[in-house]
DNA sequence: AACAAGACCTGCATGC
DNA sequence: TGCATGCAGGTCTTGT
């Protein structure tokens, strides 16, 4: 799934070829992703004037006409694409634009996974998958003293408290194991124990590692590609992730990068560096 | 109430 | 070659 910088860098890329276009076609390959895909879906598509876009979290808000609202999320193996060529549909192309300028516009997802819903667009920050969600980690107000009031009390993992949308949004997997490591934090420590300094610098850590890997335009793994078809390479600055029995960036023990599951999902750290 | 486990899907790598 | 297994960027629901 693509995590918060992804989906900036999708953003971004996107933003450029279809805002300000009009849909003159809209295929729905199919009726639903993770659940139906709302009522008059392809109507309101249809001809509509695509304005400004947006990015809460993991969730992509596309601007339709002069009320409306499209909210996407690309779950696991999502990707959306915008060119001029025409090709015939692919595999998985669930969704399909056309646009008034030849651009076509691909929701593509095997996993099926992602989401697509549509609101009006005051109704936003009452919808029942943005209602909720924590602050926004790039954005002032997401600090140490924030995540320490966040974290008091729980009695969770930090690995598991970090991959909770409530409490920051558009961490996944990736970032959060790559920003425990850069804080110096074992993801097995008890959240409610990440306070004060360790809270400050965690949430250093987290900001670094978003900023650097929206820069780098995401980390591009199998199914994952911007918006422009181009890969990201983040990827290549991991320090973790992925690396089980390789030394991690800061260190030669013999162990090197350990990796253990946590609430069913892989969580990769170097237990010297991480306390 | 808080937390962990299971479910939802397809594709790919690995090992026999 | 085929088949079984386990794993993958997420989140929603179920069960303890």
């Amino acid at each position: 799934m693509p995590e918060l910088p992804e989906v900036e860098t999708i953003r971004r890329g996107l933003a450029l070829r279809i805002s300000g276009r009009q849909i003159v076609r809209a295929e729905l390959r199919r009726p639903d992703l993770r659940r139906p895909f709302p009522p008059m879906l392809a109507e309101r598509l249809q001809g509509a004037r695509i304005g400004a876009l947006a990015r809460r979290g993991k969730y992509l808000l596309v601007e339709l006409g002069d009320t409306g609202l499209l909210l996407l999320h690309l779950g696991m193996s999502g990707r959306i694409t915008a060119g001029l060529t025409n090709t015939p549909p692919e595999k998985h192309d669930h969704v399909i634009l056309t646009l008034d300028d030849g651009t076509v516009v691909r929701f593509n997802d095997p996993r099926r996974f992602g989401l697509i819903d549509y609101l009006e667009r005051g109704a936003a920050g009452l919808h029942p998958l943005l209602a909720g969600m924590g602050p926004e980690p790039l954005e002032p107000g997401f600090d140490g003293a924030y995540l320490d009031r966040a974290l008091a009390g729980k009695l969770t993992p930090i690995k598991a408290a970090l991959l909770d949308q409530r409490i920051v949004a558009g961490l996944g997997n990736i970032y959060v194991c790559e920003a425990l490591f850069r804080a110096g934090l074992s993801p097995r420590r008890l959240a409610a124990t990440v306070a004060g300094a360790r809270a400050v610098r965690l949430a250093a850590a987290i900001r670094a590692v978003l900023g650097e890997a929206i820069e780098a335009g995401g980390s591009s793994l199998r199914d994952y590609v911007q918006a422009n078809g181009e890969l990201g390479y983040f990827q290549h600055r991991w320090e973790v992730y992925g690396k089980e029995g390789e030394p991690c960036s800061a260190c030669t023990c013999a162990e090197g990068v350990r990796r253990i599951v946590q609430s069913g999902r892989s969580t990769f750290y170097c237990a010297k560096r991480q306390r």
